[in-house]
DNA sequence: CCAGACGTTGTT
DNA sequence: GTCTGG
DNA sequence: CCAGACGTTGTT
DNA sequence: GTCTGG
């Protein structure tokens, strides 16, 4: 689950929503409505000794421990909120790594392997949403530059998913940001912020296979199928 | 003790 | 069928 | 997540 | 790096 998504927001309007310390580098960010796997996009983390950044990082998460080339990597676009504080890849960075991943929605697939089915879900008011992610830092045997990288938390579905999809991302709102990002927070209170979205927030609809090309690309992408049912009414 | 894994998703 | 790449 | 590849040799 | 399996 949520292995794309879509981000229109531009560096002014990270730097006050999350409130980026004064300082930061800015980046250029352009909309993205088809973020893949392997994508360099942006997060928003704690800095170690204070303040806070957003910084560009791969998405799927390399374990710093990681041996042999980026390549033998597995992908983890993922993290699971039921075991996330136990298993190898993601103990450490659910500890003192975690981070916001910056989307407007996601896309998500229904139907037969062979006729898959694109659905779009995102804010009724067309707001953006912020992910609760986790990123590490593997440094490449070779010398090559460090890369850092990031997974979306997921958890069970909200009465919006239920019908698409059996997962959803995590998604915070501002007063969990603090919390979220603090590297001091308990694994309790970081546990309890891993819950679906509420319910009257997102909005799902079909659109068109088009996207299914990691090519693909432009704001036409989330538009509503025509003839289409806003609601889901598939399963 | 050492060797080997370490992850999520979907679909059949 | 399964792995890799984006 | 889906799409696309899935391989070796030799020559430029 | 750290845990699990043998």
């Amino acid at each position: 689950m949520c292995g794309r998504y879509t981000t229109t927001m531009t560096w002014r309007e990270m730097h006050d929503l999350y409130r980026i310390t004064e300082g930061v580098p800015a980046l250029n960010l352009e909309p993205n409505y088809n973020v893949t796997p392997t994508s360099r996009m942006p997060i928003v983390r704690d800095r170690e000794a204070d303040g806070r950044e957003a910084v560009l990082a791969r998405w799927g998460l390399i374990p710093f421990w990681h041996k042999g080339d980026i390549k033998t990597a597995r992908m983890l676009n993922n993290a699971r909120a039921e075991t996330v504080s136990s298993l190898a890849s993601f103990r450490e960075p659910f500890r003192r790594r975690r981070c916001i991943v910056p989307a407007d929605g996601f896309y998500e697939w229904t139907g037969e392997k062979q006729a898959r089915l694109p659905w779009y879900i995102g804010m009724g008011d067309g707001g953006t949403l912020s992910m609760a992610g986790l990123w590490d830092r593997w440094e490449p045997k070779d010398g090559s530059p460090p890369v850092d990288s990031f997974a979306i938390l997921t958890t069970g579905p909200n009465k919006i998913m239920a019908p698409i999809h059996e997962r959803m991302p995590v998604f915070l709102d501002p007063p969990q940001f603090d919390a979220w990002l603090n590297a001091k927070t308990d694994a309790p209170d970081l546990l309890a912020m891993l819950r679906p979205y509420r319910d009257d927030a997102l909005i799902a609809y079909r659109v068109s296979t088009e996207v299914n090309s990691n090519r693909s690309a432009g704001a036409h992408l989330t538009q509503p199928l025509t003839d289409e049912p806003r609601q889901p009414t598939l399963l």
